[in-house]
DNA sequence: CAAGCTATCAAGTGATCTATTGAATAGCAA
DNA sequence: TTGCTATTCAATAGATCACTTGATAGCTTG
């Protein structure tokens, strides 16, 4: 009856999908999926390691059922498997922010001193309105994988240059990754010293993809290889 | 701006709550706690692993921030740091399940062939109306730690010989830890066996817990040492 | 305070994981 | 075919992790 050896069998196949998640590297990998499928030449460019080694780290990922394979010519485009890991991944995130002191510390090292923000219900009315301008602060290529109905793009780079281009009188909303990448956070002390209104969006692209987005046929089933 | 280090640190520190759901003997223990607090010792024996083992993981798990401690005269018991974290390996387990064929399988061998199940829609209505007797199989001090609102406990240990305390006329619905416990399983082929129509409920303690109890007070904020 | 139990610590060994390097393969373009 | 690029494979060394054993510390009881 109690039956350990299956039992044992059981745990450690549970366990290859948490080790999936172990490796600080490979969270980098994950996080910027979640922004939208990209090839093993952008992830590994993206997170600033060897191509040799992000492969490794994807093909790890995708052992683990957690992201998806798409060959695409000469390159392959890696996507994360479903809805139910990208939640799964914020769940982690969110639940190692609350509880462990170490994340707080390093987020406030790297987002540095916070900025005034504002949540997505507000920013939903505020949409309706048409009382303020959103403004997406990633790279091109990952507003275009995807982004919140009525932003513009701007990637942080190119915002001093465009200044300009925002209406001096509206309010302006940056978002960008998510509540832990620097961007928003960064267009907003920027926008600032510039004098214009501005907040940075709680959370990013991902949350709200998943709270707004109703059954949004993302790829579901495990990756094939 | 592109501060490689800082942002290193930060996965890096969510890495470590990663780690800690790396490891089969960590999940096993977390499976424990999900049912209620536990002691050292208990847990060891619980998981058949040695004291110092249990305590080593218990301790990792700590440092993770996923359970907390409390010094009980001369034993330590440990439990979930709070609800984040039960949701958290619920999902993690959840999906493991739906991307790993592994896991699947591994499933399939130790819970033997499926029985016929009951959702928890349908036997909170069927309580209702006490159109039926809801027995929890966990042995006792889980069932005592915490358990569905008129279930009555029958170890599935004691079952066999406690099968005539059973209403023959009623249907009998058997639950346990969760999906992947073995127990609601043996228990309902047990009472078919002996001629009585019994069905298993889908999931197990902690699902109906986080499904029916609102706001239910559990520990929250980081466990102090 | 001494005995007895529970939990933790410390050290050691074998196993596993990670990053690096250089080579191999698959598709594309000429 | 021949070259070119993107990705993966293979081998390695260094680091980290898991489990065992034996010792230690904290609490309770006599």
């Amino acid at each position: 009856m109690s039956d350990r050896g299956a039992k044992e069998a059981l745990f450690e196949a549970i366990a290859q999908m948490g080790k999936a998640f172990a490796s600080p590297r490979r969270l980098e990998l994950i996080d910027l999926l979640a922004q939208g499928p990209r090839t093993v030449d952008e992830l590994a460019q993206a997170s600033e390691q060897s191509a040799a080694n992000a492969s490794q780290h994807l093909l790890a990922l995708h052992a683990a059922g957690i992201v998806s394979r798409e060959r695409e010519g000469t390159s392959v485009r890696y996507s994360l498997a479903g809805e139910d890991v990208l939640q799964l991944w914020l769940a982690l995130r969110d639940v190692s922010a609350a509880r462990l002191a170490e994340v707080e510390r390093a987020a406030r090292e790297y987002l540095g001193d916070d900025v005034e923000k504002i949540g997505p219900g507000e920013l939903a009315a505020r949409l309706r309105r048409r009382d303020v301008v959103l403004v997406d602060v990633r790279p091109s290529e990952e507003f275009e994988a995807g982004h919140i109905d009525g932003a513009r793009s701007i990637p942080l780079e190119e915002l001093e240059r465009r200044l300009d281009q925002l209406p001096a009188d509206t309010e302006v909303v940056a978002y960008c990754r998510g509540p832990f990448c620097a961007f928003a956070h960064e267009a907003v002390r920027q926008l600032r010293a510039a004098g214009r209104p501005a907040r940075r969006l709680e959370g990013g692209w991902p949350e709200w993809r998943l709270a707004h987005e109703q059954t949004p046929a993302m790829k579901v089933g495990s990756g094939s290889s």
